[in-house]
This record gives C-alpha cells, sequence and structure tokens, in this order.
RNA sequence: GGAGGGAUCGCAUAGUCUGGCCUAGUGCGCACGCCUGGAAAGCGUGUAGACGGUGUAAGUCGUCUCGAGGGUUCGAAUCCCUCUCCCUCCGCCA
C-alpha cells in the first residue's frame, strides 16, 4: 500500500507511475472519493462529539428534565450512526481501490511490459563450451540416480521430484554454507513458521492479487468439501520474515535489521501449463534461503545494492556464468518499486534463467503490516523493508549440475563447497 | 478433540459483580528538572498509537483504540454475541 498523500498533494506523479506501469486507473475520481469519504467522516465525528458532550450532563439531570434530554440525544445518536455506516461504506470503497496501486516504480527501474524488457546491466563469466554432449540436468540426475522426476510425479503429481542421495548432502551443504556466508555478515539465521495467515500474506503484497498462487490449507473431507484452516503455504520466507515485526516500533539504532530464513517454498504454478515441465527447474516445493532486512529510508537504496552484493558474492562462488538483469515496470510486481534479478548460464537450456531475485519494496510492506521505527526526533516512521533470494536450491542445483558437468557423468563441486559436502566431485 | 482460566496505556496491576464520579488509578521502568563537588536517595514534571479538521509552523481541536469484530443503551473497559491468541489439565501425537 502507498501514502495517501501522494494521491491529494501530487495526483500527477501518481498518474505518471501507473502509465510507466501500463495501468489505467482513474486518478481524479478517485481524488474525489476521498475527498468525499473524509467530508462525510468530519460530519460524522462532529455529530459523535455532540453526542457525547450533551449525553455526560444526561447522569446530572433528572424527571422530565431528564426525559427530554435522553430523547434529545437518542436523537442525535441516530443521525450519527447513519452518517457512521455511510462513512465506512465510502472507506471500504476508497480501500479497495487504493490496496491495488502498485509501489510507484524507481526512476532508474525500466519501463516495459515483460520479462524480455529487462535491461541487463553486467554479465559475470563466459559460458563454457565442453567439447562434450551436454546433458541438461535431469539427464545429469537420473544418470547419477539423485533426481527422480517421473516417482515424484506418481506420489505427488506433475512439478513434483524427489532428491536422492548426492543431491540431497549437496542441498544440504548449500543451505550450512549460506548460512555460513550471511551469518559471517551479520545475518540473524531463521526458521520461519511457513503456514501463514491472510494478514501477512495481504501485509507483503501477495494478496488481494496473487491468490490462485498460494496453497490453502484446511480439511478435505474427501467428497469435494473443504473447511480453510485461515492458514496458507508460503510461496517464500519472505513472508514470515516481513511478519516477524509487524505491529512493531523498532529502535532506529538496531537499523539495518538483516535476517536469512529457510524454508520450504510452495507454489501453484497456476497458469504456467506447458511451461518449464521438464525437471525440477519449475516445481510446487522447493527449498530455499532468503534474505530480508528492515532499514530506514535513507538506507534501502544502498541496502538494494548490497543485498545483490551478497547474492554477486555466493553465485561467484559457486562459480557459475550469470547476468544482471534490472526488471522492468511491467515485470515488477506491485510491491518492489526495484528489482535486479540473477540469471544463471543453464547449459541445459542454452539460456540466462533466473535464480535470484532482490527487490527494495520500500514502504509498500511495511505500511500494511504497520511495521516503524523510532527516528531521533522521537517521532514514528515507515521502515522500508528489502527481500532477496540468497540460494534457491532447486534452481541452484540445477545450475551446479549443468555448468559443472564432466565428459565422464561426473559434476565437481566447487571449492567453496568442498568442505560441506566433503567431495571435490559427484559421480564415477 | 474435551474441561477450565485469562488478555487493561513499555512491564506489573486496580477497575468489570453494581454502566455515567474512567478525561482508565497505582507501582516499576524511562525522560527531563530540582537538590548534590559528583552520584544514590528524595522531590517535581512528563510519559501510547491511528485517523481527520485547522494552521506556513510550533501548535491546537475532534474522533477512534482497554485482544478483534458485532450488538444492547442517551451513555460500555464494565452487559450480550461471535472470533483470535495465551495459560492449566485430560485425550491423541513426532
Amino acid at each position: 500500500m502507498i501514502d495517501v498523500a501522494l494521491l491529494r498533494d501530487n495526483p500527477e506523479a501518481l498518474a505518471d507511475s501507473l502509465r510507466r506501469r501500463f495501468l489505467d486507473i482513474d486518478v481524479p475520481s478517485l481524488a474525489s472519493l476521498d475527498e468525499e469519504r473524509r467530508r462525510v467522516r468530519v460530519a460524522a465525528e462532529d455529530l459523535r462529539a455532540e453526542q457525547r458532550r450533551r449525553g455526560k450532563e444526561i447522569a446530572t439531570l433528572s424527571g422530565d428534565e431528564k426525559q427530554e434530554a435522553i430523547a434529545a440525544v437518542a436523537r442525535i445518536a441516530n443521525d450519527y450512526k447513519d452518517k457512521l455506516v455511510a462513512a465506512d461504506a465510502l472507506d471500504a470503497e476508497f480501500e479497495a481501490e487504493w490496496v491495488k496501486m502498485p509501489n510507484p516504480a524507481h526512476a532508474s527501474a525500466p519501463v516495459g511490459h515483460t520479462d524480455e524488457d529487462n535491461i541487463e546491466i553486467e554479465r559475470i563469466g563466459e559460458p563454457v563450451a565442453p567439447d562434450f554432449e551436454v546433458l541438461d540436468h535431469l539427464a545429469i540426475g537420473e544418470a547419477l540416480d539423485i533426481i527422480d522426476a517421473e516417482r515424484g510425479a506418481k506420489v505427488s503429481g506433475s512439478r513434483f521430484a524427489y532428491l536422492k542421495g548426492a543431491a540431497v548432502l549437496y542441498e544440504f551443504a548449500l543451505v550450512r554454507w549460506g548460512l555460513d556466508v550471511l551469518s559471517g555478515h551479520g545475518f540473524t539465521p531463521v526458521a520461519p513458521p511457513i503456514l501463514v495467515r491472510e494478514d501477512a500474506l495481504f501485509g507483503t503484497g501477495f494478496l488481494p492479487g496473487a491468490r490462485d498462487q498460494v496453497y490453502a490449507v484446511g480439511v478435505a473431507d474427501g467428497e469435494g468439501g473443504f473447511e480453510s484452516d485461515g492458514l496458507y503455504l508460503a510461496g517464500t520466507a519472505e513472508i514470515p520474515l516481513a511478519g516477524l515485526h509487524m505491529d512493531e516500533i523498532l529502535e532506529e539504532a538496531d537499523l539495518p535489521r538483516r535476517y536469512v530464513g529457510f524454508s520450504t517454498c510452495f507454489r501453484r504454478e497456476a497458469g504456467t501449463y506447458g511451461k518449464d515441465t521438464r525437471g525440477i527447474f519449475r516445481v510446487h516445493q522447493f527449498d530455499k534461503l532468503e534474505m530480508f532486512a528492515y532499514v530506514t529510508p535513507d538506507q534501502s537504496w544502498d541496502e538494494h545494492e548490497y543485498l545483490l552484493e551478497r547474492e554477486r558474492e555466493i553465485v561467484d562462488a559457486l562459480e557459475i556464468p550469470y547476468r544482471i538483469v534490472n526488471v522492468c515496470t511491467g515485470d515488477l510486481g506491485d510491491p518492489a518499486a526495484k528489482k535486479y534479478d540473477i540469471e544463471a548460464w543453464f547449459p541445459g537450456q542454452n539460456a540466462y534463467r533466473e535464480i535470484t531475485s532482490c527487490s527494495n519494496t520500500t514502504d509498500f510492506q511495511a505500511r500494511r503490516l504497520r511495521i516503524r521505527y523510532r527516528d531521533e526526533q522521537g517521532d514514528n516512521r515507515l521502515v522500508h523493508t528489502l527481500n532477496g533470494t540468497a540460494i534457491a536450491v532447486g534452481r541452484t542445483l540445477i545450475a551446479l549440475l549443468e555448468n559443472h558437468q564432466q565428459a565422464d557423468g561426473s559434476v565437481l563441486i566447487p571449492a567453496a563447497l568442498q568442505p560441506y559436502l566433503g567431495t571435490d566431485r559427484i559421480g564415477p
């Protein structure tokens, strides 16, 4: 959610922000709705003030005088209730529109419609062209008997897979290494709840927009009936990490406050039928290490670069060629003002594909979650929140397998991970 | 799943039975001041948030919030209903 002051003080800037995201929202009519709701609210509050003032006098009266006063105040109370209902209805009408308002994109975010309009800002490492036939991760994984997508589908359906043997050890080596790297930078490791309430989902901006991407939890009666528990499977640790400080006022001295959360992530992947169907590139369930930072508004743009640096540090150590893209306005998502994706080179697809994503959501999430800090003057101000992928285990494994495969079918392990895995290669 | 007890202004508590004197009292903590060579003690003052009106501003005025939402009433921390969370016990359980 964004600041209504933008609508009142600078509607042109708001309209411009919407144009940059190719959204057609009628700003003037929203502005007049806002004025109307405040006008009715003030009228209701004035009636309420009079009711309270005269209601207090009743206790001092008696007899006919008291009865007359009660009748008079009852009329005011009725008027107030009518006005209150009207004011509440207008508020609800306005809020329903306002929560859909995306975060204005940062000036440096490129204007564009789809991920094809993202701007590459740097390319690191050279894809090597090996002198043998390159296999994709599923072929490698099946040959080594460490990825089993077929049995995953048997038990759970499409977009599920088993990791086995060395792939599992590799996953936990990556996770442990990632935690060591980031706690070395002062990030606090967190194992958060992955079932979250609707509030937390709304607060991070996943609702009301992306309801069809989220699994709901409840009791199924086996005959198609379903009773919701009001809980949802988080698609990323970003959600419980953002919710961690909801309704809190932090001390400025404690900022930036950085966390690295480990969680399994669940995604329905609605609308992706037929896309990335092979292997474990796009699955309903994967594990991820996610960075999350709470900062002051002054710190947030530096922090965005800082989180990107942490991602680079990690991908560099994995010895994988990659590029960094500045995500365009059409591909940003409502909460983010700016987003960097790191796209690793995937020899099996002969393409760069996303393995991390790093967003500055400025005060968009903080306003919905009511996360503030007390500044030097003692005023409470909204924090800025940022998130960035540290290690998305599934896709990182793919990149590692495909980039480090050898002619003999084995896969080399980058030096940084060898101590964690206890070997320098997987396979023959 | 069953039975019971709770949730009050940072913390602890009073207030709820019996609606208006609650503009929510008190203690602790915290901040500032007085006192002191300095400190402690003592004394004094202050000590939530949100929204909105007004004002260049400091400010000032109003409304809302006693876990959340609804209801009764001229009037609700207090009475009624629903929900959430916490605690104790029983059952089940990794």
